[in-house]
DNA sequence: AATACGGGGCG
DNA sequence: CGCCCAGTATT
């Protein structure tokens, strides 16, 4: 792919973007880094309608790094709610302690300074850098790759694991410039979240449907079909630790284990579940009055 | 390179 | 009921 093809393709994208970018919080122009970071961290593995509420609750609650850092976990567990994987919460908790330890806290511009944050990864990183910073970074979520899957390489998806390759290739893609950089970030992460879709794309409204390798080549099926794994749930040790952690989160006392005995019928799954919680700091042990079963509640 | 890790909603 | 969703940390 020469770069007059992908400056085509980045221009593009960005007019479309620029006629369609939903009205979302975290882009609004009063806007803060630490604001934009939230976002990423509540988005990562949770869709937008759910987010967006969860969002507002917690900028006004917890509105810069040092409030969050001042918080207790067992609130900060609580106001995460739903959203799922409840350790992000405790995380994005130890990421704002670690902006007010290191960064005075403000949340860095620097790539490796970002990364070097609890629950930030690579994705979270070029996100924020992009995002909140207008800076340049390559910022490959699900969306993007699936927009360069069928865009430039004709696939109905991209491959089940994130290449070097791949990356290499997106960051081929992105413009020289921050600004340019940052608008082609946001840009194509709109494309794949609202046109480019997973389940069914709307090629119809998409700004690159004439010059789409997929559609080109008929919108063949997912060469990976065979090799994707389909995590499960019910009955899953997920499950039951999502059981218990609504149970403490719902509470307003210590639950006594009796209590949390009937959220789960199997024994073995039910305490595999629960040390798991106690390992990850999502729930701990009260001590106890002899001969009587011990309490659990979130952290403090 | 694989796995564990929530929870909900849609086709 | 399988699949997908602005991924990260660990093995």
């Amino acid at each position: 792919m020469g770069a007059g093809i992908a400056g085509a393709l980045v221009g593009v994208v960005v007019g479309w973007y620029d006629e369609h970018a939903r009205d979302l919080p975290w882009r609004a122009h009063d806007r803060t880094p630490w604001g934009v970071l939230v976002s990423e961290v509540m988005l990562q593995q949770t869709p937008v309608v759910r987010v967006e509420p969860a969002w507002r609750a917690w900028l006004e609650r917890w509105p810069t790094p040092a409030d969050l850092a001042a918080a207790s976990s067992a609130d900060v567990l609580r106001a995460w709610d739903r959203l799922g994987y409840p350790r992000r919460a405790l995380r994005l908790q130890e990421c704002a302690r670690a902006l007010v330890e290191r960064h005075g806290g403000a949340v860095p511009d620097d790539e490796a300074a970002l990364l070097a944050l609890p629950g930030i990864g690579s994705y979270t990183a070029a996100a924020v850098r992009a995002f909140a910073f207008g800076r340049r970074a390559v910022v490959l979520d699900t969306n993007v790759r699936r927009v360069l899957a069928r865009a430039v390489d004709g696939h109905a998806l991209p491959a089940p694991s994130q290449t070097v390759a791949e990356v290499a290739r997106a960051a081929a893609v992105v413009p020289p410039d921050d600004a340019s950089a940052a608008r082609w970030a946001q840009a194509s992460m709109e494309l794949g979240a609202v046109v480019c879709t997973a389940r069914s794309p709307r090629c119809g409204a998409c700004p690159l449907v004439s010059s789409c390798a997929w559609v080109a080549a008929g919108r063949p099926g997912d060469v990976h079909a065979h090799r994707r794994r389909t995590q499960g749930w019910a009955g899953t040790d997920r499950q039951v630790r999502g059981r218990l952690m609504a149970l403490l989160r719902d509470a307003p006392a210590p639950v006594p284990e009796p209590a949390l005995d009937d959220a789960w019928p199997a024994t073995e799954q039910r305490a595999r579940a629960l040390a798991g919680l106690l390992a990850d700091g999502l729930a701990r042990e009260l001590p106890s009055a002899d001969d009587a079963p011990p309490s659990y509640a979130l952290p403090s």
